[in-house]
DNA sequence: GATATGAGTATTGTATCCAATACCGTTTGA
DNA sequence: TCAAACGGTATTGGATACAATACTCATATC
């Protein structure tokens, strides 16, 4: 009989770490904050062996950072973070694009066209959260559609430093209206395969993402000043 | 009086993940082969706590896979990895180029050009592990140039899942030309500071470096085939 | 003879324990 | 009044102990 390969049990730590990181980037642990061990192992029900083992994991992943001997606290991205993170966040999705011309099927491509659609129809509604959503989605399906694990897994890592900058920046009005067309432009450069123009479009989109997520944290640190 | 912010001690998981990760890329535990955490234990004179810590961050990395309750072995890249990764690796360079063009002074620009004549100085005299590891060093450097630490990082945690298969491949004759000629063109893209064109020749001679690596994996597979 | 079964052993996962370090409030001396 | 020193407490790093799971090899059964 054929055996299945993935046996894949999960072991507490591995819990642990999914738990943490939903819970840092839902904010619960907001940036400089420490993570007391104690009070986690309460909460969690488990001892203090599985949740260290859980640190170590979200360290090597930089969402934590360990201070030897005085615990454990959620990293603080500045701002040269942020410009650096999207400047490789950027080639990395102009790569996924040039991957998935050559790798999506066309029922694929038009799944991703289907989805733009109904991301335009919430753009013309003012709808924020859906399009944020549908947009998320569309860049999903790319770097799925790309079919490369190391790109995704590396891709996935680097964009969770930065989701929760992403969430807090809302475009501009003019900003956005740009954002749509941009996006335009590389449904149509998928549709004609044409990696090359797609992956010159995707960096340049993440480019003007960036330019959005510092405004929004120059304008967030400036309010910080006035209120002190 | 100002405090140093670098408290930065080193803790005994980050010695031995430092040593294990050594280890592992010096072949001491060949692909696929078991840690065993006694004998690990012994050999580092430490206990299974720190040990089993570095295990975790090893595995956060993609060093080493954890199987549950079944122990840590070095994972095996498959010849789709290696291929994905170089992929990956393609953009990551080319994005240190574009970013050198900006960001390097003529000084260190200058530098690379010196390292880039001695090898070229190996090459005529056909002396490849001295070329090779100035090959690296002017890699590195465009790498630091970039001025971009999280592009650094996601460079390093990459490469060293290949870095066992660059030293194993060889180039042949023909290649190991090809490849001077790009590096020529590198060095001179990158004088000039057109950050566009040292994008894609790096882009272009890393896919060359992957065709290279998966010509001496196939050899290599086909030999074991034959031995067997 | 080959496969299945099970006891014994080794190895791993988690909890607890001890030691070392950092934190905090108080006291004491200038 | 302020600062440095001190002692107690909390918290962390590492070692050990215990429990659960998987592996090994011998025996039994077909």
């Amino acid at each position: 009989m054929a055996r299945r390969k993935p046996i894949a049990r999960r072991t507490l730590h591995d819990e642990i770490v999914s738990s943490l990181r939903d819970m840092i980037t839902a904010d619960e642990f907001p940036p400089g904050s420490k993570l007391p061990e104690k009070s986690l192992c309460d909460y969690f029900g488990v001892s203090r062996t599985p949740l260290r083992e859980a640190f170590k994991v979200l360290a090597a992943e930089g969402i934590v950072e360990l201070l030897p001997s005085r615990g454990v606290r959620v990293t603080q991205q500045t701002l040269e973070d942020i410009e650096e993170i999207f400047e490789v966040l950027g080639v990395l999705e102009a790569l996924s694009g040039d991957l998935s011309c050559l790798r999506m099927s066309d029922d694929e491509i038009a799944r991703v066209r289907e989805l733009h659609e109904r991301m335009v129809d919430h753009f013309n509604k003012g709808e924020r959260l859906p399009y944020f959503h549908l947009n998320q989605q569309i860049h999903e399906c790319i770097m799925a559609g790309a079919g490369n694990r190391h790109l995704a897994e590396v891709y996935t890592r680097l964009s969770g430093k930065v989701r929760r900058t992403r969430y807090l920046s809302s475009l501009s009005e003019r900003r956005w209206k740009q954002a749509v067309g941009e996006h335009a432009a590389m449904i149509n450069a998928l549709e004609n395969r044409d990696g090359e123009r797609l992956f010159r479009i995707l960096r340049e989109h993440l480019k003007n993402k960036a330019d959005a997520a510092r405004a929004t944290l120059l304008a967030a640190e400036a309010e910080q000043h006035e209120t002190k």
